[in-house]
DNA sequence: CGTCGTATTGAATGGGTTCAAGTAGCGTGG
DNA sequence: CCACGCTACTTGAACCCATTCAATACGACG
């Protein structure tokens, strides 16, 4: 646990800068916030359904995931969090936690206490702007996700979700040359997109076969960022990037 | 059109007083926003994808929705809204529409410029977290669609969606004795939980016989809470509201 | 009283699930 | 170094929830 770790930071400031600008004195508030570093394995809990935290996440390295869970024991992956994310941003005014926030791999994160946010906010009208829209950039991916499980098929669902983490960890320096690694399992895959692993697992060979991607360990290739675009009908408006140019 | 109407920003006052308390001051700062009100006839749009909004839209009376298109015509709704909702307060912060917003029925609504939004936000810290509040109820009721969507049967969906539009409703006092008026078709419930609208029919059928509710011309009735909650593995806790105490 | 949108019904089809079994990859310990 | 065990991935086959297509009935409204 590191108090004060300002390098840590920088996650964050290259998310925000992403989408916004930010003032010097903006950027040295953000910096001079105490944080406190943890790491974690996989597959540990961040926050809990139900929980009241008094604190917020930021992802500083690996992925994470939020997930609700139906009590036949179904899970529906509500989102990805990549480096730069603040996955639980919502409870800094939603007091109770109305889903699980959990690793995927190894994660080092840092922990804000709300009480500094809150005063982040008062004093810095441009950061509180910046986390608020990064809550609604949030709202914007489930939307985009909800349209995707309700009207597109198999195919179209995971050929979007491969487009939308290729701009997500791009706009962090976590992407380039069409390729990254890609950490959800095909489990994963099918829970976020309400489909079944064996299901996912088809589809991905035909994506493969059609000549879109490959994957292969945990390492994703886009091939044809045209040819997936369009089977996806990805239009990155709704992840509201400064500069969208896709490759 | 009418400007200052103080008396028509009461449903937005209860909404927000639904979930937060206001003080006096926050109050009358915002029964002194100028606000324009428009009367509009149902499937008329209040903002379309791809559109740079300069001012909020708050529902006054009537319902609205929100969707998104495929290229192939396939639309999904991503939410409905009644009086005391901003359905696009995102626009505040985010400059472009990713999506449309429409009159589901004829509607009164207040139109707010962001200008003045703004200057409240600035003045009003207290207002300023209500407002983000808002927004980020609105994204946990898309993280229970999306669940819903992924993961439910199509009973339980439409019984979840009956169960929260019925606590949503109460809490601006437009329900009470567990019956409102539903003003979605089958085809807009199809649309926006991910069915098509013969299945919605024959669900529907299903619900009633299965006396959790009546529906007819519009009017819903809910005839067994307890079973309708159930059907729907309903948990209000999304809705992140102040008296959440069901029937 | 016709007309248009909405609701309803039947029958055939299909995208995706479920169940079940088998394979590959990888870290761990003997 | 290999056996072991775990997890993820892959394949086949039967099944089903929900869709699609198509036709019919209802109901509000000018």
């Amino acid at each position: 646990m590191t108090f004060h770790a300002r390098a840590d930071l920088a996650p964050l400031i290259c998310k925000l800068e992403s989408i916004t600008r930010l003032s010097d004195r903006a950027r040295s508030a953000i910096e001079s916030l105490p944080v406190s570093v943890r790491v974690l394995d996989a597959n540990q809990h961040i926050v809990r359904d139900k929980d009241r935290p008094t604190q917020c996440c930021l992802i500083l390295e690996g992925w994470a995931y939020r997930y609700k869970l139906l009590s036949d024991g179904k899970r529906q992956i509500l989102s990805f969090h990549v480096p730069g994310d603040l996955p639980d941003m919502q409870s800094l005014h939603l007091h109770v936690m109305d889903h699980n926030l959990a690793t995927l791999k190894g994660c080092r994160i840092a922990l804000v206490p709300h009480a500094s946010l809150r005063q982040l906010i008062r004093t810095e009208p441009d950061v509180a702007a910046a986390l608020w829209r990064e809550t609604l950039v949030d709202a914007a991916i489930f939307r985009e996700w909800m349209t995707g499980i309700g009207r597109r098929t198999a195919y179209g669902r995971i050929a979007h979700l491969f487009c939308e983490m290729y701009l997500r960890l791009r706009a962090v320096g976590l992407a380039d040359d069409l390729q990254y690694g890609f950490v959800p399992t095909q489990g994963d895959v099918a829970d976020a997109l309400g489909l079944s692993n064996v299901h996912v697992n088809r589809v991905l060979q035909t994506l493969r076969s059609d000549g879109l991607v490959s994957l292969r360990g945990h390492k994703l290739a886009i091939r044809d960022w045209r040819g997936l675009t369009e089977a996806a009908e990805f239009d990155p408006v709704y992840l509201h990037l400064e500069r969208p140019e896709t490759p």
